[in-house]
DNA sequence: CAATCATGGATAGTGAGGCTATCCAAGGAT
DNA sequence: ATCCTTGGATAGCCTCACTATCCATGATTG
């Protein structure tokens, strides 16, 4: 199909495809001649996926090429890959900002959790970064995050992350399998975070209408 | 204290504290002459709200001053009020993008899901909102979102949002009440989606390193 | 076969958002 | 009395995700 398909179809303006193309988010179509290039399904698939990151997993276009040269890159064994991906997607929080010492402690908290879980502690690791920096924001606005009340978050996520894993494995192609994980890990972010806002209305709801009654 | 102390505190410039008071973020200090003012450590408390909400929340200028009014207004209940905070702040998605038939589809599955949990429908959340454009976005990827599937999502927000609303309720005075919801609510998210992601890459290499050995 | 149109590629511009740098008048410190 | 600091106002900067315009060339059509 010709650029004016591609965008028909996903929904994305010709304008847009062709930025994703400069940045690379979207490989060069195959040159038919020297003013036309022929585009197919996996392009509208990975278009439609490039759309998913940048507009609902809000993952900018920079980092999106980072993780989309990861999921293709054939020199990397699948967990390789999978690793690069999913690091290279954005944390949720990227600040430094703040007191050693407040810092330090989050850390503690952070490695107490995880090793209470059961879980390898990797400072590099993006997640770990940004876990300590959200709880060294907690920390700093005096609002409690010790590892018991942590506890409760952390096997829920291991719930989640198994179930999660279970799914993508369903995926036979290695490359959809790492696509399939990169899209699930993103565009489940925000159900999750939806369902959680959905509950606490209905949480809150409850206990102030009926409660003080 | 005077300007630069609040600075100095809280790690934020006074460029940057200026501009929230400008923004209406911060409320004025107490004029003690006119080239002086007075702040407090209520000051110093809602500076690290806002920049805690703007940073690590992710939440915009405009809409943190939207929550925070919210917060303050007298003139509601303590319900209406946390009602009015949490649907100011951002929902996950936002994109309206995408055909009529796949919205429709996500918005049967959203509303299912929440009668299933015994949930109120209230199409007009904000969250609610994000939820379905969410669904919507795997739908088109093709990825499964049915409601089976995202049932234990659910429960799982239940879970927290008790966890929560119980933590929320051990603030005695309404309004720093309203500010732990808001401030909760936001800062953990990013605790949530890092456990998450860090349950996930234990996962996966649990079963890639050892499983098919 | 010629006139017109569409296409892909390159380049520059736009608008929102979150700061940040500069200026200025006036009060406080020495 | 002089110098420094403070708070307030204004305008500028930077990033990012697009978007609009040009242009040369090949496709299309009467």
């Amino acid at each position: 199909m010709r650029l004016a398909e591609l965008c028909e179809r996903s929904g994305v303006s010709i304008a847009t495809i062709k930025y994703y193309l400069r940045e690379g988010l979207l490989p060069p179509g195959r040159r038919v001649s020297a003013t036309q290039a022929e585009y197919d399904e996996e392009h509208l698939r990975r278009l439609r996926l490039v759309r998913a990151l940048v507009q609902v997993g809000r993952v900018p276009v920079a980092t999106a090429r980072e993780v989309l040269a990861a999921v293709d890159d054939d020199s990397m064994d699948q967990l390789s890959r999978l690793g690069t991906a999913v690091a290279a997607l954005p944390g949720a929080a990227r600040v430094t900002e703040g007191d050693q010492a407040t810092t330090e402690a989050a850390e503690h908290t952070a490695e107490e959790l995880q090793t209470l879980l059961g879980w390898r502690v990797v400072p590099e690791n993006p997640a770990h970064v940004s876990l300590v920096s959200s709880l060294a924001a907690l920390l700093r606005l005096g609002y409690p995050c010790e590892v018991s009340q942590l506890l409760p978050y952390g096997r829920l996520a291991a719930e989640l992350a198994a179930h999660e894993v279970a799914l993508v494995e369903e995926f036979e192609a290695p490359t959809t399998q790492l696509e399939a994980a990169v899209a699930l890990t993103v565009l489940y972010e925000p159900v999750l975070l939806s369902l959680r806002r959905l509950a606490q209305a209905e949480e809150a709801s409850r206990r102030f209408d009926t409660g003080p009654a």
